[in-house]
DNA sequence: CGTGGTCTTGACACGATTCAAGCCCCGTGG
DNA sequence: CCACGGGGCTTGAATCGTGTCAAGACCACG
């Protein structure tokens, strides 16, 4: 419950893990010395909620280490995920004063966050924050596209697919996870709650079909939340699209 | 087929129907002419296509009139709708060379495009048209997001009941259509098809629910196209949105 | 050893899809 | 002027996938 300061708090953003994905990324000194006049990090444990949406935002920020999920939820109870963020990835809307989106961390999480107005003001100035913000928002953009088609057309079980094989491409990005040629080996970040949550279907119905691919030998678990993929091509097979990841390059 | 150059080709930018609304309506009269500079009209009939998925794209645009769909497709034919685009809506993404989705004509349609090097250098130098951009591609975002829950988390029925919510404040937004207190009547621009593929139903799902609706008097059909809302609460109720239109402020 | 959270599995119900038939409206050509 | 054809739409009946409800397994932790 208790929101932490962390041993962040005394770095200097040389050291940042994440320099050069962030909001920041494109900044010279002079511009990351004015950012860090109004920085400062917060931490919260696995399960906290950040921000209830509707909730006033003083600040805008980025993930620095954890993962965090933006939902929507109906009055009826039923959620829905909207967002999926990690490390670099940006929390907040520049202009707008309460969050519109429950923001909860789902694993320990790490924020680098700036005080809303002075970094509104900061980004009218500094054209490079902008640009890369626009940047960001834009791959964020196709990022939601992408997962309007997985809602909207795919079934249960390319549903499952898709979301491990994205889960997969993203670790390896970031160079987690094993990866060797073909193959690779990473955790679930996620809850089969959260799962369902993020492809719109329920838990049982994601537990059933993870057992359903186990049992094919498309993938296969070691304890409920480590996934050893042994054919790529085979899970993107199960995804339904096509070869060439069926995605924006 | 053909593309044909309409009387736009002779406007300047202050006759502009979106001039307050597009990517350029924070420009003021001297980057207003550096665009023209580079700008030209193109339209396109009803159905035609403006671009496929993949397609080299030299240039980025604002629609001016009509309704166009941006879409993914499948290997096996299923499509998914990914973004509605009315009239200032912006198709394009600087420092993408290829179109990363099909672009559809839905009604005859007007554009107004820059040629892509050109804008890109421009928007470097016109913080006016990044900082507008920035602003039009979070919209876009959080309508996606929107989007999102109705795709992954609502019936057949809300889904319909949301379109039609959607449309008509966007009509009732742009002036078109009728408003009186609590009422609405405006025009589907949509065919049956294509509001399925926006709301990942089937067509024939869409039609029994519009059915539905209009024999419980929650709307109200003139023709195919147009609908008559009686009481937009009644509309909104059937959206499964809570009263303050459970959207985005 | 018991408790609670997470996950799995089964049986059944229900909503949306599929497949099929036919209607309505409009434009075209005999 | 009317027959024809096609696109868009509606409706029905059967099927299928996913949700719902329920029971129990697994595992970490106190």
């Amino acid at each position: 419950m208790a929101v932490v300061d962390i041993q962040f708090t005394a770095h200097d953003c040389g050291g940042c893990p994440i320099k050069h994905r962030a909001v920041c990324a494109r900044c010279d000194d002079d511009e990351l010395s004015l950012l860090e006049e109004i920085k400062y990090y917060r931490s919260f444990e696995a399960g906290q909620t950040v921000l209830w949406s509707g909730d006033p935002m003083d600040f805008v920020g980025s993930v620095v280490t954890g993962v965090a999920t933006l939902s929507q939820t109906m009055e009826d109870g039923r959620t829905q995920m909207v967002g999926l963020l990690l490390p670099s990835d940006f929390v907040g809307r520049p202009g707008r004063g309460e969050a519109a989106y429950d923001v909860t961390a789902v694993t320990d999480l790490t924020m680098c966050c700036f005080r809303r107005k002075p970094f509104e003001k900061l980004m009218e100035r500094t054209p490079h924050i902008a640009q890369r913000l626009l940047q960001m928002t834009l791959d964020e953009l196709d990022a939601a596209r992408e997962w309007m088609l997985i809602l909207g057309r795919k079934t249960a079980r390319e549903k499952i697919a898709s979301l491990i094989f994205i889960l997969g491409r993203r670790d390896a990005s970031l160079g987690l996870g094993t990866t060797t040629v073909g193959q690779m080996t990473f955790d679930l970040p996620l809850t089969r709650e959260a799962m369902a949550d993020y492809l719109g279907l329920t838990l049982e119905t994601v537990s059933r079909q993870i057992s359903a691919l186990k049992k094919e030998g498309v993938i296969d678990l070691q304890g409920k939340r480590r996934v050893h993929v042994p054919d790529h091509e085979r899970l993107l097979a199960e995804t339904g699209d096509d070869a060439d990841g069926g995605m924006v390059a």
